[in-house]
DNA sequence: ATAAGTTATGTGAACGTTCACGGGAGGAGC
DNA sequence: GCTCCTCCCGTGAACGTTCACATAACTTAT
């Protein structure tokens, strides 16, 4: 292919070619209607001008833009990250692009972001939702616009949602801690206006209720601070100086969890000998840390898969709003990893 | 604003607000032309049918679509999802959007993104270039079409770039190894075919050469698949299993620490004992690591930003495809962090 | 040889905007 | 009362495609 030159059009390929511009279509598009001495020319008419389909245009008039907004609350979160390579391999695989929105966990740069990608014409929305009230959804889209929500669950009908078993996975987090011999057991829980929080929390509650365990709540660690490190890691000095303190925690993020190791150290407290932890995200460093970090590993590029497909399913109309629900898996670093079937 | 229904055009305002459409669009633009009364018959139409204008139909009469590209080789590690949180901040703070590909490191999947970005009529495409031969660049895109590079350098004209001052700061680290009293000192480096490895090898041979300390090519590990974790480990594997090995060893990233750290583990071999190590790239586990890994922290966000910077400013004939060095940082998590200035 | 069918190509309109005009109403100046 | 200007507003065209037809040139069947 030659050297693109600036912009070149069909009707330019045309009249290289000698043929109509609708010849031209045909050519690129690989479609029936044309003898093969005239699709040859017209290609080698586009290889010569280095003509570049507009395919905006395109998209204008045929009202399939192929493009699909995907609008994270923290790219910079490993989580976030590798649910968004999920969604850009998927939606890349089926011919679907993919713009980008940050919403940093701002209801409203979410909202004005979908505002946004709306009026480029995305045909339709991954948000992996910013805490607080979403009705706008409800009022500055339209009523069939597929919308699928991420790790967080949208209460509309127009939208699907995938998420992780997380009451399951948190149960599970607690019976390994017990499997180790812990009874006086704590949790570092973000916010329970979270719905994940509110389920892990949950989680942890039946876990303790069928090991006929107490839950303390000098032992809780919850609010909405405690969703950064610097929170986590006040929550934690407030547990773990207590009179009576527990011997194992579990905590609902990579992010609480780092708060967490921070105040073990600021208290000269040593895991696996003092206090054992679980967490929730797998970090590239969980495994590396001494004694390595049991964690629930989250799907996370499954779940950018699977939101991806349901929505394209919608756009295409083949699909629905449905709810769907992946297992965490426990990674021990120790034995064989453990799938969650819950 | 009322729910919006479906396709609502700027003509179905016209006709509501009784008016021609082009007298919607002087409202909604806010343009000069027209009276206080009309303006808002014509905004109460907008609201009450739901109407949102399609940019897409905007930005193809108008000619700019106000929307970039971005190629990142690895979405999935840290560098490149905060060097994407960064683009996409900047370029969101002046009113364009970022459309996202994901290379894997690959570079047909490269070449393709930058193909149909392009026919996206993407106004310039910010790449983190994969490893190889970039020549297609000249041909698959217009000679005046605006690109910068993201650590990575691309030799062409019209490709601005944003680097690491790669040898600076792997100067740096080798002289704060040796300032911890360190003379036998090693390196795992990713594959010398890229830039960014050359020259941090180079900043390394040249602190020992400063120093009078010996570069022993058997405590060098280098080479294609070091680049991932297992071939770093088993790259350090050699180099710790040397007769005389080394006691200090520095990384050119955080996935090749992360094989080095594996190795050591299975050596046995303690960190602050037996061998010191120091990292590029600042993952959020080297503070929490026991002890603590010192790291040459990359201004990943502000790479990201400054790219955007630079590309925008090409877009609008502002600016040049300049080369931009950033400094890194030394993060010895002791004392005081040092900004390196060289 | 004529009607009908097939193949290959061209024409007009449309997608939803914005740009470049054109033009009517009303007031000011002579 | 006429011109000229300003303020509003409307019309036509254009952006680069694709879709739905129309049409020309050949085949094939009758």
């Amino acid at each position: 292919m030659a050297r693109t030159s600036g912009k070149v059009t069909m009707k330019e390929v045309a009249a290289e070619a000698g043929v109509s511009y609708q010849t031209v279509s045909r050519a690129i598009n690989g479609q029936e209607d044309i003898s093969p001495e005239t699709r040859d020319r017209v290609l080698k008419a586009v290889s010569d001008l280095g003509y570049r389909p507009n395919r905006m245009a395109g998209a204008l008039r045929g009202g399939n833009s192929k493009v699909i907004g995907l609008i994270v609350s923290d790219l910079a979160n490993s989580f976030h990250a590798e649910v968004a390579a999920g969604v850009e391999a998927e939606a890349n695989s089926r011919g679907y692009f993919v713009i980008l929105a940050n919403s940093s966990e701002d209801l409203l740069r979410e909202r004005q972001a979908v505002s946004n990608l709306f009026e480029r014409r995305v045909e339709g929305l991954i948000i992996a939702p910013a805490q607080g009230d979403h009705s706008y959804i409800e009022t500055d889209l339209p009523a069939d616009f597929p919308v699928v929500a991420i790790n967080r669950r949208l209460e509309y009908a127009h939208c699907g949602s995938v998420l992780l078993k997380n009451e399951e996975a948190a149960r599970e987090a607690v019976e390994y801690l017990i499997s180790l011999g812990h009874t006086k057991i704590g949790a570092v829980i973000a916010s329970p206006d979270l719905m994940t929080s509110r389920e892990r929390l949950t989680g942890f509650r039946n876990a303790m209720y069928n090991a006929d365990l107490e839950v303390r709540s000098e032992w809780l660690g919850t609010g909405r601070s405690t969703i950064h490190p610097d929170g986590a890691r006040a929550s934690a000095m407030r547990i773990l100086t207590a009179s009576d303190r527990p011997t194992a925690l579990m905590t609902s993020s990579s992010r609480i969890t780092e708060g967490v190791l921070i105040a073990l150290r600021e208290l000269g407290l040593k895991r696996g000998v003092d206090v054992d932890l679980i967490s929730f995200d797998r970090a590239p460093w969980s495994s590396l840390l001494e004694p390595p970090l049991p964690v629930i590993e989250q799907p996370t590029s499954h779940m950018g898969r699977a939101a991806t497909r349901m929505l394209i399913g919608m756009i295409e109309g083949i699909g629905l709003a449905e709810e769907i629900r992946l297992p965490g898996r426990l990674l021990t670093n120790r034995e064989e990893e453990i799938q969650i079937s819950a």
